[in-house]
DNA sequence: TTAGGGTTAG
């Protein structure tokens, strides 16, 4: 504390500034920074400017967050000057809530005439603008540096920089950030993080790597910014990079640094580095326990992550909701259920907050174990709800197939005037894509178009998806080929477009065209593979699987290996096809064995068949499908009395099948059939339309693999083979 | 002027 006021009376007027500049600097509380001014004003020292403004700094430092802030402290402080010369303005400006800061600023020109906002002023108003929800205010500041010809000024364009990506206008954020001059690090980590941000993860790292190559500086902020960019990525040799920079910096130790290596190294699933870490932090916080656990979640060890968050408790901190998140697995489905009702029970039973970010984490988490009524019960219990609530909901109707309620929900949000997200339209895009609802899909499209949602990767790409789904693929190419910086899911998208459509070569030129941009993954082969064996292109499918392990270091899984039984089988090569099976990995089975049994009832390999449907019943006795699947194969060989007897070991063993669906839309209007649906109320109608395709059909030399042969049928079997495909009743509906 | 973990999407 101060000793006694008569040592100040005895100084010169400067002197005594400089006394209690010290004495400020030095303060630890605000009640200690309130008594120095009272001590000053009591020996008759008012504060004069400089004294002032290092109040009110010190004021700030002390109480960092402006809008928790109700202290009257600098208000006073700063009125108690009349004429406030340009520095003070600029700190006091600083230390108010945005709205505050904003009445502020356009005061200026009224209240002090002589003071002219400086780039400081500028930058402080443009952050203010930016905390708050509506963009008009910026925009009027960026009129106003255009007009003064300050754009290029590294201050004012970092922070208009970063006002346009808190607004999603990444164009506009790079734009402004090109303007500036000379760009420091700090403009360097603000684009890198608002790239981040936008999810454009991709940009962020050739700017990381930009930054670099120019000779920048980079900080403890900087490393913080572009590791959660290449984890998501999944480019484990890149963050690498980045952390030996950050060694080689000196920066490893840094809070924020430490934080970003554990999340990266979990996430792209390298626990022991993570753990390392974790382990060599001296006085680790709770966000780093935090990002620990998470990471043990992340990656399915929910076992260490469990002991983790006991080890926490032990340790006396105190869990946050941030805990409790990171406890829940999304990504994973193991101990899903477990987890999912005790948390919810722990979080009850402490009395922690259940929150928006707990609940829409429980939301996601029971929409996962496909329960939608504990997740609804969630959301609907949520006293505020965020927009990342109403998407969990929402996404977990569209991947429960519950699409009526997702687009229910959709309307809901509507009518409460709440903009979507990107993450509500690719949400809703999915749903679409599920059901092949082309004219929902449009409209959603159309209120991406209307309400200038941010087509960022995540939307083109839902776009992609449902518009290659629902039958229109020159829609999806015309969107991919719009993209400003496609990254491998988009690419995955595009080329399983093709796959479904036939066009083996337009998939095969785009995965060549991919692959020198960036490195494919696993899913990126299956898409491939499925396109060659729709295309019938044998050749270049062995090939590609060749050139997956050999050229790209990619373990083929059980998918790909049946992919492969797939082409070979519809290509007739059975022999090879049987060759390569025996060379798959034993979890592979099912797969190529189903794949196999597929390309014998295409082939009307009876033999074959059995061999392969012997297999089958052994690994998966309760499946249905293989049984039918059998039994039909007879049937088209005339072996009827073999097909009648593998459907009596079905029936004993009471296996039923779902029947499959067809689905098509007319007029903007979904039809759903079955096979033998006489369900739909034009039902005469498409049956004649149907009798009048078949005589066409026949007419053009089709000939019916089971209709000739109804003669040798048993009436219950011929009941069967009578029933009329789903997919034909679709196809009559449509040409009715 | 930038800033770590955690919820929602392809």
């Amino acid at each position: 504390m101060p000793g006694p006021v008569p040592i100040s009376a005895a100084l010169t007027g400067g002197e005594r500034r400089a006394f209690y500049l010290r004495l400020v600097d030095a303060a630890s509380s605000l009640f200690h920074l309130r008594q120095i001014l009272g001590h000053a004003i009591a020996s008759g020292h008012h504060p004069d400017l400089p004294t002032t403004t290092k109040l009110i700094h010190r004021h700030s430092e002390l109480v960092p967050s402006p809008s928790s802030s109700r202290s009257a402290f600098p208000l006073t402080l700063f009125s108690s000057h009349a004429q406030p010369d340009l520095f003070l303005l600029n700190v006091f400006l600083r230390c108010l809530p945005p709205n505050s800061a904003l009445s502020l600023f356009s005061s200026i020109p009224r209240r002090h005439p002589r003071l002219r906002p400086d780039s400081f002023t500028l930058s402080f108003s443009l952050s203010a603008a930016a905390s708050l929800s509506s963009p008009t205010a910026g925009l009027a500041l960026h009129a106003r540096i255009i007009v003064d010809g300050l754009s290029a000024d590294r201050f004012i364009g970092s922070a208009l920089t970063d006002f346009y990506f808190k607004f999603s206008q990444s164009s506009h954020a790079e734009k402004a950030f090109d303007q500036i001059l000379k760009p420091d690090t700090v403009s360097w980590n603000t684009v890198i993080s608002g790239l981040v941000r936008n999810c454009s993860f991709l940009r962020a790292v050739r700017a990381f790597v930009r930054m670099i190559t120019l000779g920048n500086r980079v900080d403890s902020t900087t490393i913080a910014v572009v590791l959660p960019a290449t984890a998501e990525l999944q480019d484990l040799v890149f963050g690498q990079t980045v952390h030996c920079l950050g060694v080689k910096s000196g920066l490893e130790a840094q809070l924020h640094v430490a934080t970003g290596l554990i999340s990266f190294y979990s996430k792209c699933g390298d626990i022991p580095a993570a753990e390392i870490l974790f382990e060599e932090i001296n006085h680790a916080d709770l966000i780093h326990w935090n990002a620990m656990i998470s990471g043990y979640t992340f990656t399915g060890c929910i076992m260490s992550s469990i002991s983790l968050f006991r080890y926490l408790l032990f340790s006396g901190l105190r869990p946050n909701s941030s805990t409790i998140v990171a406890l829940i697995p999304v990504k994973t489905p193991f101990g899903r259920e477990f987890l999912c009702k005790s948390i919810h029970g722990f979080v009850i039973r402490a009395r922690l907050d259940l929150n928006s970010l707990v609940s829409t984490a429980l939301t996601t988490a029971y929409s996962r174990l496909n329960d939608m009524e504990s997740a609804r019960k969630v959301f609907d219990e949520m006293p505020e709800k965020t927009m990342a609530s109403w998407n969990a909901t929402i996404s977990g109707y569209a991947q429960n197939g519950l699409t009526e309620h997702a687009v229910s929900l959709f309307h809901d949000m509507q009518s409460r005037m709440l903009k979507p997200s990107p993450v509500t339209a690719a949400s809703i895009l999915s749903a679409c894509a599920q059901l092949g609802a082309l004219a929902l899909g449009k409209w959603v499209h159309r209120i991406i178009t209307e309400e200038d949602v941010e087509l960022n990767v995540y939307v083109s790409t839902s776009l992609i998806d449902m518009y290659a789904k629902c039958g229109n693929i020159l829609e999806a190419q015309k969107i991919f080929d719009g993209m400003p910086e496609k990254n491998v899911v988009c690419w995955n998208a595009m080329i399983s477009g093709c796959a479904v459509h036939g066009y083996g070569r337009e998939a095969l030129r785009l995965f060549r065209e991919m692959s020198v941009q960036i490195p494919p993954t696993a899913t990126t082969f299956l898409s491939v593979l499925h396109a060659c064996s729709h295309g019938g292109l044998v050749r270049e499918g062995q090939e590609i699987f060749r050139s997956m392990f050999w050229d790209y270091g990619i373990q083929p899984l059980a998918e790909h290996h049946a992919c492969m039984v797939d082409l070979l089988g519809r290509a007739g090569q059975l022999e090879e096809a049987m060759e390569f099976i025996k060379t798959a990995p034993a979890d592979a089975s099912k797969g190529v064995w189903g794949a196999f049994l597929g390309a014998c009832r295409i082939h009307k390999e009876a033999t074959l068949a059995k061999l392969a449907s012997e297999k089958l019943f052994e690994l998966e006795p309760k499946n249905p499908g293989y049984y039918v699947l059998l039994s039909n194969i007879y049937s088209a060989s005339r072996n009827f009395s073999e097909a009648a007897a593998i459907r009596e070991v079905a029936n004993a063993r009471k296996l039923g099948k779902m029947p499959g669906c067809a689905l098509i839309e007319v007029e903007d209007v979904l039809h759903v059939f079955t096979a033998g649906d006489r369900s739909h109320p034009e039902t005469s109608a498409i049956h004649r339309m149907l009798d009048r395709l078949q005589c066409q059909m026949v007419e053009a030399g089709y000939q019916a693999e089971t209709e000739a042969v109804l003669d040798d049928v048993e009436d219950k079997e011929k009941e069967h083979v009578v029933e009329i495909h789903s997919d034909k009743l679709a196809i009559a509906f449509w040409s009715s």
